[in-house]
DNA sequence: TATTGCGGGCGCT
DNA sequence: AGCGCCCGCAATA
C-alpha cells in the first residue's frame, strides 16, 4: 500500500461477462490468488484473475511492489497487462506470458527440440526436451565447437538419425547419438503452454544440461534440400526455399531485435560493440521475472553463471569464396558428408568481422575449393545459419555451477548429473539468449488499467511492453538499429534465396 | 517425409 | 493422482 492507495486492482472475470473489481493489498492479493481463486474455480468454468498494477511500468513492477505469482497448473492464472518478449531459448525454471498475437508462442515454438508429451490435460500442452544430437567421439569442429544437431521430433526420424556418421569431416569414426536431456531432476526439461483469452502462458521446468541443438531452420533446410541426395554446389546456391522458409526469412522482423530490454540494459556495461561483444551475456534476474512474478529465483543466481568471457567468435571467409562460378560443376560432396553438403550457404556473411580463425591450419591446409567449401558449409551451418543459435550454446563444462544449479529445483537428490564433455572447455561464441520478435506487426491493443493503449508489436518488443507512450524519437532510432542489425545478422539461409 | 497436437495406455512413485 | 513415456492417429507442411 502506498499512501493508503491500493497498489493494484484485481478483477475477477467470469466467463468473460462479469467483472469484479477488488482493491487489495499484497497480502490480500495472495489470499485471493491462492485461496479464493481455486474456490471460485470450482464454481465457474472459466475465471480469469486480472492484475492491473497501478503502475504499468515493468521496471516498477519488477522491483517487487506487487508481483502475484502463478503456476501453469493453477486453477486460474492471472491476467496480466504486460507481456514478455518471446524467448526461443528459455532455460531454467522460467515463466513467461506472451500476448495472444505472438505467433511463435501460438506455435509453441522453441529452439530446443521439444516433443509433445501427453499430460492428460487438454488445457495445458506439455512438451519435453529431446536433448541434442552429438558425435559419439566428441570431436571438434575446426572452430573448436562441437557437433550438436537437432534431434528429429518424430521418433522414427530420430532413430534414423542415430548411428549415422558424424558430419564433421575431421571426425574419425564418430557416430551421431542422442544426448538426452536430464535437466529436470534427471528427467527431460519440460515446457508447458497454456492459452487463455488474453495471454499465452509459458512455463519451463528444469535447466537443460546439454548444448543447444541447431536451430530448427537448419534441419528444415536440410530436409527441403533432400537429405540423401548428392547436391552440386551450384544447385545449392540456387535452391529455392519452401514456402515456409521464404515466409520466415522474408519477414523483416524475423530476426531478434538488437535492443536490450530496458530491464536488461544494466548488463551492457561492457565496451564491446553491439556485434562483437565478447562478454558472456548474463541476464539480469528480472529477465525471466516478468512484471508480475516475484516467485522466481534470480536468473543470474541460478542460470547466469555461463562462464567467463570467451574469445570473440571466429568469423568465416567472406562470400567471395563461394561464388558458384568458382565451384566445380561436378558432384563435389561425399555421401558421408550429407550433413555438410546440406548446410546452408551464407553469401552475405559480413566482411567486417574479425577473420582470425581459431584453427587457421584447417583452412590453410585446404588444397582445393571443394574442401574449403565444405568447411564453410559446416561453419556456416553451425554458427551463422540456424546453427547460429546452437553454436552459441553455452557448453555444460563452461557453466560451472549452472547446470548443477538445476538440481536445486529437484526435490529428489538421488540423480547425479552427467558429465558432458569433461575433458576440456568448449568454445562457444557469445550470447546465449535470443529474444525473437515473432509477433506480427499488426497493431495490438493492450489493456491497461483504465485505458487502452495501441502500439505495434515491434514497439512492444522494443520497450518490453512497458510503456504505451514511448518516446517516438528513441523508437525510431532503435528501429534503425534493429534494421541494421537485421541486415547484419540475417539468417544465412538467405544465402540460399 | 517430418512436424505437431491429441489421446489411450502402461508403469512407477 | 501425478508423472514420464510409449504408441498410434490425423492434420498439416
Amino acid at each position: 500500500m502506498v499512501g493508503g492507495q491500493p497498489e493494484w486492482d484485481a478483477i475477477f472475470n467470469t466467463e468473460g461477462k462479469k467483472d469484479f473489481i477488488l482493491r487489495n493489498s499484497d497480502a490480500l492479493s495472495y489470499f485471493i490468488l491462492k485461496i479464493v481463486s481455486p474456490l471460485l474455480r470450482n464454481r465457474f468454468n472459466s475465471i480469469n484473475l486480472i492484475y492491473c498494477p497501478r503502475s504499468t511500468s515493468r521496471a516498477d513492477m519488477s522491483e517487487g511492489t506487487s508481483t502475484p505469482e502463478w503456476d501453469i497448473n493453477d486453477a486460474v492464472v492471472p491476467r496480466v497487462c504486460s507481456f514478455d518478449p518471446f524467448s526461443e531459448w528459455c532455460d531454467g525454471h522460467v515463466r513467461k506470458v506472451y500476448p495472444p498475437a505472438c505467433e511463435e508462442a501460438r506455435r509453441h515454438a522453441s529452439g530446443w527440440a521439444m516433443r509433445n508429451t501427453n499430460n492428460h490435460n487438454v488445457h495445458i500442452l506439455k512438451k519435453s526436451c529431446l536433448g541434442v544430437l552429438v558425435c559419439s567421439a566428441r570431436c571438434r569442429l575446426p572452430d573448436g565447437s562441437r557437433v550438436h544437431l537437432r534431434p528429429a521430433i518424430c521418433d522414427k526420424a530420430r532413430k534414423k538419425q542415430q548411428g549415422k556418421p558424424c558430419p564433421n569431416r575431421l571426425c574419425n569414426g564418430g557416430r551421431l547419438e542422442v544426448q538426452p536431456c536430464r535437466g529436470h531432476c534427471g528427467y527431460p526439461v519440460t515446457h508447458f503452454w497454456r492459452h487463455t483469452e488474453h495471454a499465452i502462458f509459458f512455463q519451463a521446468k528444469g535447466a537443460h544440461d546439454h548444448p543447444r541443438p541447431e536451430a530448427k531452420g537448419a534441419s528444415e533446410v536440410r530436409r527441403s534440400l533432400g537429405a540423401g541426395r548428392r547436391v552440386r554446389a551450384d544447385k545449392i546456391l540456387t535452391v529455392k526455399p519452401d514456402k515456409q522458409m521464404a515466409q520466415k526469412h522474408s519477414h523483416p522482423h524475423a530476426q531478434p531485435p538488437p535492443l536490450i530490454p530496458d530491464n536488461q540494459r544494466v548488463q551492457m556495461a561492457c565496451t564491446c560493440g553491439p556485434f562483437e561483444c565478447s562478454c558472456r551475456w548474463r541476464p539480469e534476474p528480472s529477465t525471466e521475472n516478468y512484471a508480475i512474478t516475484a516467485w522466481s529465483p534470480p536468473e543470474g543466481q541460478h542460470y547466469g553463471s555461463y562462464g567467463a568471457a570467451i574469445p570473440p567468435a571466429p568469423s568465416l571467409p567472406s562470400q567471395q569464396h563461394y561464388e558458384p562460378s568458382a565451384l566445380s560443376t561436378e558432384d563435389i560432396f561425399h555421401p558421408e558428408e550429407i550433413f555438410q553438403l546440406d548446410q546452408p550457404i551464407r553469401l552475405d556473411f559480413p566482411m567486417e568481422e574479425n577473420t582470425t580463425l581459431e584453427s587457421p591450419p584447417t583452412f590453410a591446409d585446404l588444397n582445393n575449393d571443394n574442401s574449403r567449401l565444405e568447411e564453410a558449409y559446416w561453419l556456416d551451418w553451425q554458427r551463422a545459419a540456424g546453427g547460429s543459435e546452437s553454436s552459441e550454446t553455452p557448453s555444460p563444462e563452461l557453466f560451472g555451477s549452472g547446470y548443477q544449479q538445476a538440481e536445486a529445483y529437484c526435490e529428489q537428490q538421488s540423480y547425479m548429473p552427467h558429465a558432458y564433455y569433461p575433458e576440456e572447455a568448449q568454445y562457444y561464441p557469445v550470447e546465449n539468449t535470443r529474444q525473437s520478435p515473432a509477433i506480427d506487426m499488426q497493431e495490438q491493443r493492450f489493456y491497461r488499467y483504465g485505458q487502452d493503449c495501441t502500439q505495434n508489436s515491434l514497439d512492444i518488443q522494443t520497450w518490453n511492453y512497458t510503456e504505451c507512450a514511448f518516446n517516438p524519437s528513441e523508437a525510431t532510432e532503435c528501429k534503425q538499429y534493429f534494421d541494421a542489425h537485421h541486415q547484419h545478422s540475417v539468417d544465412s539461409f538467405n544465402g540460399l534465396l
